[in-house]
DNA sequence: CAAGATACTTTGTAATACGAGGTATAGAAT
DNA sequence: ATTCTATACCTCGTATTACAAAGTATCTTG
């Protein structure tokens, strides 16, 4: 009831700094989000897979669906050239507003 | 429309982790924000005072009005106890997400 | 054959930041 | 005198969005 709110506004972000590093599909991504964070952001498919289309509807991302061998269906998510621009804009806004936040979040002792 | 989502989640925190080194009043409170971040969290009115009178409603402040000399009243907030505890419980989970955030974001260099 | 993991989808709900509007006072500028 | 700016509070409606919950389908493992 925190933690969720917590995640608005930056999901996008962490989104596209993944696939900046290469085409990955939904399944994918939740487990490495998962496993890069120690599970402290575990995403849930009924989050991931529609900010994974709004994302795709703003331009941000292109999809194409692979098969596997086995027949199972992959649909693989890549950044595009917006996407990639936009992304370094996100990433600076992201930084510049963590700190501000830690800044006022950490206690006084520091100020 | 970004900027706006980052905040959801923190505000509370933000709020209470401020009232924690004394009762301050709301236009104070916007101030103080905004003068310690650079002006990167500009805390609007409409987000503001509901944000207070949520935590209030939780039991996370208590709230006295107090009226200047020239006439004018303000509504001072101060950290319950209770709201002491809560605030360091969400102290913790905020940097553990948004140390998680940023080890997502941060490009894969680091990695 | 049942159970679990993999893999994607959609619908409805709850939470919440904020725009926009309102009220009221004090002091400075025109 | 009046307008403007700053202070100081409030509330309603809207947009956004994470997620629970339900569904579909395949493959592997007990």
């Amino acid at each position: 009831m925190f933690e969720r709110e917590l995640l608005k506004g930056s999901l996008g972000l962490m989104l596209m700094a993944l696939l900046e590093q290469g085409p990955m599909y939904g399944y994918q991504i939740a487990k490495h989000v998962r496993d890069q964070t120690d599970e402290v952001i575990d995403l849930k498919e009924g989050s991931l897979y529609p900010a994974l289309h709004r994302l795709e509807k703003e331009g941000m991302l292109e999809a194409f669906w692979q098969r596997r061998e086995d027949g199972v269906d992959r649909r693989y998510y890549q950044l595009t050239a917006e996407g990639m621009r936009v992304l370094t804009e996100r990433r600076a806004q992201w930084n510049r507003f963590s700190a501000a936040v830690s800044k006022v979040v950490s206690d006084g002792s520091i100020q």
